[in-house]
DNA sequence: GTAATTAGGTTTATATAATAAACTGATTTA
DNA sequence: TAAATCAGTTTATTATATAAACCTAATTAC
């Protein structure tokens, strides 16, 4: 049971809870994910196109009451990967 | 349910592996650590000692059949440590 | 006996990455 | 119409991870 590696673009903070927030709501925009997060604004939005850019996101990017909004959903590709960071990581864990 | 931080120094997969082993033996050295990591040489020289200077893990070096040898055991606080970096993480994992 | 190899590491060089600060452009309020 | 707010993006800087190169002593081959 040697130690599976992991997943670099999931072995980050906030990507990883990017991912762990949409895993649950299936869809929510950038202030939804700010606010889940607690992230700064720039970060968040380099990490939400680093996840886009890997097709473990959709980003829909759009206007709303006359404000930008900027829509993320996981992919079906993103479940996968999280799942399989999940089982790596709990190696780690023990138990 | 905020996100809780992830100690940085446990954030990594390579040193996260090391503690993942001592934690379990209590007591190992450079070569059985190298097996069980399957680390390169330079990278674990860099993260036992990054794992020692935070008082993670002591560090006894010594000679051993004529060779040098490095034993690493893991300490009360990197104990500690370990256990909240697996609590902070399951956060992040769903269930 | 000395040249090459192996053992056990350490040091350094470089490329990547993470993050905050600064910026942009539109909208609303004073 | 000036100032402030909203919703982001771009960039600049610092830090980090990692492999490659290096080092010293011991052993083996010739």
């Amino acid at each position: 049971m040697a130690f599976a590696p992991l997943d670099p673009l999931l072995h980050n903070q906030l990507r990883l809870a990017i991912m762990s927030v949409l895993v649950t709501v299936d869809e929510g925009d950038f202030n939804f994910l700010l606010e889940k997060t607690g992230a700064t604004r720039g970060n968040l939005s380099v990490q939400i196109s680093k996840l886009k850019e890997a097709g473990y996101i959709s980003v829909d990017k759009s206007f709303k009451d006359n404000y930008p909004n900027t829509n993320c959903a996981i992919t079906y590709h993103g479940i996968r990967a999280f799942e399989a960071y999940v089982a790596a990581i709990k190696q780690y864990l023990g138990n």
